[in-house]
DNA sequence: CGCATAACTTATACATTGTATACTATATAT
DNA sequence: ATATATAGTATACAATGTATAAGTTATGCG
């Protein structure tokens, strides 16, 4: 066996996050990815918690950023949208793909019609 | 939004040790885990680690372990099986189904002809 | 006007999880 | 008897996860 292990590796919320993003056509803002989180990936988050991942993704340079206008809102401060960038498209499916070969023929699904096809 | 999250999430390594251990029968030890994870999950593991979380996994409940005989190999030192509980077969199969759904359509599969089915 | 309120983001602190190095224990081969 | 291989433990530190509180900007409404 080998010692150390060359890839640098997603955490689970990061993996989330970057899912979320290109789900919403990789041009997202805070709300919309916690939004996409708690209804596809069926957990809560915290903005604070998403803010500060999505941060260290960016030092990364796994995601990208771009502060737009103030909605016409009430409230309505500038958004800051983010996309996925290459190298995040990479680690993102690599991380899905461990995920999905580990699991393979365990039986693990609980919504039995389900595919990630 | 809603402000804490009730689940308690699993890391990255530690759903990768309990598939493992799945895979492996559901009655492993230390290498036969580190193997698995090799072979089907693409990364390097190291001891120190594996064991580590091992028994962080055990402390929630989430694996059990029982020490078997000495091999009759050179060394061979007594091998500690474990195998995963309940609970954490449904800690595991809910992390393995939330990223499924978030990935789901997304087109991310690095192998086009895989699917977890 | 000006102040309460809403939408969004930042700062900060601490808990949990990931990883590596070094060390202990046991048995076998030479 | 002692070097070596197998297996696991102890420990320390880095990376990731999470929550609370505070800051920024605009709108609505008295």
């Amino acid at each position: 066996m080998s010692i150390s292990n060359p890839n640098k590796n997603l955490g689970e919320f990061e993996q989330l996050i970057l899912l979320a993003i290109l789900r919403v056509n990789n041009k997202s803002h805070g709300s919309e990815i916690a939004d996409t989180i708690e209804q596809y990936g069926n957990r809560n988050t915290n903005f604070g918690a998403l803010y500060t991942v999505l941060s260290r993704l960016e030092q990364k340079g796994l995601v990208v950023s771009e502060v737009g206008e103030a909605t016409a809102k009430r409230g309505g401060r500038a958004k800051k949208y983010f996309k996925v960038t290459g190298a995040g498209e990479i680690a993102v499916k690599q991380s899905v793909n461990t995920i999905l070969n580990m699991s393979k023929g365990l039986n693990l699904l609980l919504d039995k019609t389900m595919s990630i096809q």
